[in-house]
DNA sequence: GTGGTCTAGACCACG
DNA sequence: GTGGTCTAGACCACC
């Protein structure tokens, strides 16, 4: 659990929260089966509400990234290299065809993309 | 004035409004100059509220990109076409910068994300 | 709006919700594009927390049954007859198939699931 | 003993336990007499806590599936084949109209219902 | 006015 | 101990 919430951020701390773990599982930091801290426990250190928590959980295990226990806990998926590699891309595509319609809606060739890119990455 | 509106979009209305004209004016669709729309004539063409068309205009004001005569109405700025890359650079790098982190929180090396976004792009 | 709470079900409320407005919709009874009450009068009007109608509206956005339009509200979504269709049967066959298995384990014949459907409706 | 329990469920695993062991008795799998393996013994072959399979134990004896005979164990009641034709059908009867009030809340058909089950059976 | 988010605290079922 | 549900009330952004 290496989280970094913002409150400042305009993103809501529940999707600041699914999109880090979610990131960490698909790129295989949180193993199968790993079982993620309490949502109490999880609130208190990151100084969240536990509905805050909860909502973000609720998120992972609705994309089948982590599966609930009742009086266990939560605990990450069993997923594949395939599947994960899979899923992981599924995930960035989404995002990405967002990003590439903005960068279109400026007029950008594929090559200007990847030139900026370059620079930020 | 060529605007697509989403209702249903989580992106607010004003925000839709300001990406879309600022972009066609830093790819310069809109001259120097071009006179737009008074904010009423926008505001029923768009099927949108006043307030909202005032509040994506004041954002394309702050950023110079457009200057309001009182009692004329607003038009576009005088950018020399290397300002204009200039300020169009600047605001895709912005943008780049934040979908730059999302793609690295995955683990993506720049290859996979060329790879990627030649797919979507 | 025509809902039943039963608190002392043990079926959550928000699921209560959820599943006598899909219905409502799947069945017709309430149109596309119909408004339904804003999430606060509704919680006041049957008497259960904001949240709790937000959790049942959360659902039917989800399966896209109704979408939201901030500051607007929340309206029913077009479906065409046959989509309408197709999705009522989707949602039943689901239950039915939980039913089924539970019929089967008491070694029950489609006959006589048949024969004891049809005193019960 | 032929038990399946799934910890991801929704349903506790008591009552997964209660709903199979029950099923097994009223149709007959498991005879009048037979001895249930002790509650220590079940818990460990099924990897579930002693306390879960105590509470299912009790619900079938609250029922009057099976007896207790205190430092013997638990053995399936002894029950006329009519008697458990009949129990058998209370036990479905008293699903089957909660289910038959779901398919009814969509508006369909005991025709319908029979169609749609039939595809899933 | 609307929905979107968040909080702090409570009670319950399950194991 | 765990998660599941619910409450009452708050603040914010958008329109």
């Amino acid at each position: 659990m290496n989280i970094a919430i913002s409150n400042t951020s305009e993103k809501p701390i529940y999707q600041q929260l699914f999109e880090q773990i979610s990131a960490q599982i698909l790129k295989g930091e949180l193993e199968s089966g790993y079982g993620l801290p309490p949502i109490r426990q999880a609130a208190t250190e990151l100084g969240v509400s536990i509905i805050t928590v909860k909502k973000a959980w609720e998120e992972l295990e609705r994309l089948d990234l982590i599966y609930t226990i009742t009086g266990k806990g939560c605990f990450v998926a069993d997923l594949s290299p395939d599947e994960m590699l899979q899923r992981r891309n599924d995930m960035i595509l989404q995002r990405m065809a967002i990003d590439a319609d903005y960068y279109k809606s400026f007029g950008l060739t594929i090559e200007e993309v990847f030139e900026l890119m370059r620079k930020v990455y």
